[in-house]
DNA sequence: GATGAATGAGAGTTCATTCAT
DNA sequence: CATGAATGAACTCTCATTCAT
């Protein structure tokens, strides 16, 4: 056992440790950075073979984004659970998302942030996710105003805003987290659970959105319009 | 009389040209697609005369990195209305934020895309500078919760936690929110203005914070532990 | 039975469909554009094959040569009528020669386009087979000199000279009548039947040959040494 | 005095040394086979001073056909004696080709052998200065049936066809000269010059077509349909 | 101070060619 | 016999960088 050279491997096999060797080496030295000899090496084959199988560095690049792509987005649906409030689902969704990018640092670091600054070909796919994510929680908000019997109405365009800048937030506490723990280089570091960092943006947001389903919004004199009189001024 | 080509300027004039020159590539093209070439004619001076002020392109690309870094941390310190409460001043510092960055989306662009895809000498710079921003809000955080008389004590880590999930939140919103603008190619899209987009945020935030401050807790079964079942007092 | 997927062919009828497929490709693509996959592609045969069967790209290039070669050099001679007068020779000859080519395109293009213009090795083949035919050329010349009792004596180089032009202004023609039928695309065009190309080809050379042979030079004054008009009788 | 290293020379003339380079490489090794470093080398530059002067392989292929494809038009244009008979102005036309192709075998060779065989953007700059020959002599053919009182009428497409004999006659002949004299490595070999040569040309050609314009017709049986009756041979 | 001329180093890509099955 | 798997070597092209004027 302990796999002395691996010759002579079917093409299945050694496209999938080029495309594992490719993530790596993307997410370390960016796209442009990242030659095509230094991922045939990490996968440990030739690079002609990469270009046989792979065709070319943007195709490379391209079924890279969609494979993590995919797979980030697969986890996040299988662990959302099915047919419980709003609250629990985007819990359990949280749950799954820093779970993945846990695992997965490489591959969440190349889309967050190298596909989506080259060009349209690859910035497209990802948008294409991220869109997708956002519409999923923009729908979970607008099922929690609907469970908490929403008073006044959220515009549209507020849900939205909303929803990216939770997206947004979910994305930096991924980055937060995946950073301490890479820098810690000396082994295991106290690397917060996804169970934990779920909790931590639920406290950021869900109280909030609270709040804001039962009328309550900030203005510069503090809030107001809380559904009991109580809260205006301070 | 009427500067014909701009002959013989001083050399501080001309690197800040060059800057100006090198932001815009940057941010177009990407660190590693933007030539030396491009960036020299787009400043209207000699390639040689860019190495000569600028050493070269990691240098060049560090001294944008700066230039950006510093402009957009003095804007939000310059924004922060001084001795008032925490939530005022994160309001006040929100709105610097959101009309800096969409007043210079390219050096937004540059500091938020380029320079974290990029190897250590850059990153690092951006890393320095948003820690300085999220330190800032930690203090906030802090201050509110004293403020509000806080139940419980919040923990310095999930201080920091809430810091960076705010700090994603602000960041992900002003992209959202200037590419939107971008695409709206067809003239005059309904830009938001840097308050309404503060006002997102802080009603999106805020609420929230202040529902913890309280010693609310979201846990899977929902919201526990408010201070009293209604008493939303300070 | 019925050749469903032509497996198990003996190995001379494999060889010829490889240097057919190979024929094709060098002629369309030309020698260096030319990819041994896609000769292989063309045979129908897996590309290991060709090496077992070619041994290199060269050697495939070279075999190519000499059969196209041989073949038209065959052609050639199978349709010299022999034992008839020099000019009687001289015209079946062409007849075979503009047939040929006009039958094997391909062929020809490879001779005549490809392998000249490739190093020492090919070169030097069709140098070989265009010699033979000059050579030919060379003798029926001088048996026409015989023929018509030749005035005057014309020099061995001379000879040599226009036995070249003779060969050079053939292959011209060959190729200004290939060039024109395939040019015209839109379906059936005359194309000179060869017949009528070596009747333009005798005219041409024949006529002005006979003068020579009597003694006629060509001179900056014009025609001078006629064996009549100005008594140029031996 | 003696040209040490030749640094820091104009562009105008740098890129004439390019050119000469590269024609000479491609003559010897095929446009293919021919690298740029060649070039590069043998113009005593380095590579990218070649691409920043001429952009690409295929550029510079082009522009070294367009060159000694004027140059050859210009020599032949100026060779030519303006206002004398057809068959002065062809002798004169013919030294011109034959001296100048002499002078620039090379030059020749990249026309003849390499251009014609590489797809369209080359081989219809060739064909297109090829065409402008072949128009002149057909105007000279045309203009020689006429000073001789043409009897019996050249069709049009016969005329065209016996162009193309004559052009691929010369050409083959210039070969002929020059290869003869190219493989007599060892200096000073019997060159003929351009004025023989011209004159096995005229010899070949000229007497055969003053026969045609007196209606002479080359026919199996032997030349037939002589002004005079005479020519009916057995 | 400013620039046209020039290059070392390296990237992506392709191809003829060979094993091992 | 026949082939999928694999590669060494070379080629075109680009770019950051530096002299010499």
């Amino acid at each position: 056992m302990g796999a002395v050279k691996s010759k002579r491997v079917p093409r299945a096999v050694r496209e999938q440790q080029m495309l594992d060797a490719a993530v790596l080496t993307f997410a370390r030295r960016g796209y442009a950075a990242a030659s095509m000899d230094e991922i045939a090496e990490a996968a440990g084959v030739s690079k002609p073979l990469v270009y046989l199988y792979l065709n070319s560095k943007e195709d490379l690049f391209s079924t890279v984004i969609r494979r993590e792509s995919e797979a980030l987005v697969a986890a996040v649906a299988a662990a959302v659970e099915p047919g419980v409030t709003a609250d629990r689902q985007l819990w359990s969704g949280l749950k799954g998302f820093f779970a993945h990018t846990a695992a997965h640092p490489a591959g969440w670091a190349v889309l967050h942030q190298q596909a989506r600054t080259h060009g349209e070909p690859f910035a497209r796919e990802v948008a294409m996710m991220r869109a997708e994510i956002v519409a999923f929680v923009t729908e979970l908000i607008g099922a929690a105003a609907k469970e908490a019997g929403c008073v006044g109405e959220l515009a549209e365009r507020e849900v939205a805003g909303l929803a990216h800048a939770l997206v947004g937030a979910a994305e930096s506490l991924a980055e937060w987290v995946n950073v301490r723990t890479d820098e810690g280089a000396s082994g295991e570091r106290e690397h917060p659970s996804a169970k934990d960092t779920a909790s931590t943006m639920m406290n950021f947001v869900w109280a909030g959105l609270g709040r804001l389903t039962e009328g309550g919004r900030w203005a510069p004199g503090g809030l107001v319009g809380q559904q009991s009189a109580s809260g205006a001024r301070r």
